[in-house]
DNA sequence: TCATAAGCGAGACGGTACGTCTTGTCTTGGG
DNA sequence: CCCAAGACAAGACGTACCGTCTCGCTTATGA
């Protein structure tokens, strides 16, 4: 994510930041991430080509930072503790529940859907982006349902010997596919199916 | 006068469809797909632009049909009846461990493994393609399993009232975002253990 | 002047040349040489860079070709045999003196000062397409001279010793000089007293 | 706060004027003057680009002054009254001859050649330049041929009625044409040749 | 049998965007 | 308050491809 011989962050215009994150972002959603072009982006931004050029080294990387500037933005807004963690009521499938049914309705808020489908289509292709796609924005996700299990684990409601992180893929990744590849619609009844069948399997209990 | 509209496909040259294919998939295999551009496929195949134009409408079309054309021919090459079907030998979970198996070693040949990417990556942001993605390549696939599930069901191995259409997707889903998105490594011992939680849960029995 | 890899001469398109001479001469008279870009002749002239960049090798280039071509229209417009030949009435002093005025003429008229002014600067920096400047454009109307010379000297108003190719300059280059580099001004009488001078010298006689 | 209209000459630095002087000359021998940059120049003089455009108003202005100084330095190293007066031997025609000689030497030393040639460019086309080249570096050398034609015609070796300043350029412009135009060679010969036809004609005597 | 109309290779064309370079201005921190 | 350093907005550079458009040249009927 360096650029050619190192420019000093320290005078780094904040206002041109702002301003480039705000047009990609705008331009995504209104054009679509493939007709997103950085002339465009810098026109919008009222930014010269050559400041894109100076902190990012591609398309992708200033659309993924400005997501991850959104998001984070996302997180200061809806308060200090409160967002993305796992409620802990005593009893796991009622928590899973509540969470994917959230998590539904975000990856149905246009606000969010397409950047973020547009990145992760990049990271299918583009093995480096797709890996900081996956450290930064899932990675963090992920962990919060890994620590749920624990907490489950430790409640005997899930067996010892059961790994956490491959649990949890059985809800997180069919919805994550059904989103992504359109092999399947996205709702409420559909992520609680998945928890029920991730539980108890589907061989006779 | 009307060129484009309906060419004639009686006439299409078989040659330069072959050597079409040919050159997308070694370009898409040698540059990747960004880098991979008709200009280049039509140079490299000794066929004029518009021979692409006429029979195809995007990049993205030719290596569809390229990738159509290859799995095609990996099957025929593979026998009649032979590939692609799921064994029955009674024990479900013995079954999709073998069959897991060999598409774990299928996603590492790099044969299949770049072009499937790059269409998989361009389908998540293109829908039109995405669904002739999902229809043509994953969904024959994907029915194998629903096939092999109601046998299971038939055979008391798998609850009646589970839909196998979700429960594929318990093992199949996560190896495809492992594959896909870089969340994790893909082994043997992963997908036998996906097969084992899909069956039973995670829950104690 | 050849470009890249030899473009195929006989499909050019003559419209696209056409415009480009327009457009060219017209921005050079607009807004000068240096503020005149290809970019700015391709957008004026309703082209493609590429198209310029095909046929040519630089905005000097195509600003020589477009002068080469104005001047060749206004040779044929103005006539076969006419106009570009020294009269000769007998008398050399007359003849220069004539001739003379009317080039001083030319030399203030805006549609060929700026043109050939960004030429003949481009040419005093780049002596490859300073050659081609003498060689096309100075060249043939200084041998007009000589030939006037030659017959002088034939018909005794000239010595014989007199080498035509150095006595042109005597009135040629004072003109020029002045024209171009602005170290005097230019009039009817200023031409007169030069041939006068070259003809007579300087000295008592 | 107006930091452009008037910088405080007084506390100029010397060393960047000399580091600047001798970046910008040295530039325009090594590439050329259109690959001349002021970015360029002020890296080579490790000075600020601001420290350019404080004390001059282009690219040219620079160089001008550039050339100015190295002229002056050369007249100063020359020794005081010595050169660049016409010597006044009592014949007109040996002391041009003598002159032009050392003329034409001066024009093939490249020191000179480069920079001048570039400035002379320059001076074509932006007539404000021009001006400038003209009375700065052009005028002070021909008013010491307006004194000597002078001197001559006291002492009858030219009529009375001749203008000086149109004579020089008898011999002043060709040589500076075939220079400046690539329009023929210049050697001794020629210049020699040049000083006869401008003194006595190309008239039969 | 032979014109005739299609597909074909080739590649010029009008465009768009690329990533680089330079311009002239502005800002920061050091002396 | 000059200076070195260099970020900035602007915009031209020359290149690469896009998708469309002609050009001649097979080639394969169908009149």
């Amino acid at each position: 994510m360096a650029t050619q011989p190192t420019p000093d962050a320290s005078r780094r215009s904040e206002k041109s930041r702002r301003a480039i994150y705000d047009a990609a972002l705008a331009l995504v959603g209104e054009v679509g991430y493939p007709r997103t072009t950085i002339e465009g982006i810098a026109a919008r931004a009222g930014v010269g080509k050559q400041t894109i050029y100076r902190w990012w080294s591609s398309k992708a990387d200033v659309l993924l930072e400005a997501f991850l500037d959104l998001s984070e933005q996302a997180s200061r807004d809806a308060g200090p503790e409160y967002e993305f963690a796992i409620p802990d009521t005593g009893d796991l499938a009622t928590d899973l529940k509540a969470v994917l049914r959230l998590t539904v309705d975000q990856l149905k808020d246009p606000r969010f859907e397409i950047p973020s489908r547009a990145l992760a289509a990049e990271g299918v292709v583009n093995e480096q982006l797709g890996r900081v796609f996956m450290t930064k924005l899932l990675e963090p996700s992920l962990l919060l349902y890994v620590d749920r299990v624990r907490a489950a684990q430790a409640a005997g409601q899930v067996r010892q010997e059961v790994d956490p992180r491959i649990a949890l893929e059985l809800w997180v990744s069919p919805l994550a596919q059904r989103w992504l590849q359109y092999t399947g619609p996205i709702s409420y009844e559909y992520t609680d199916t998945l928890v029920d069948y991730a539980l108890h399997g589907i061989a006779p209990r």
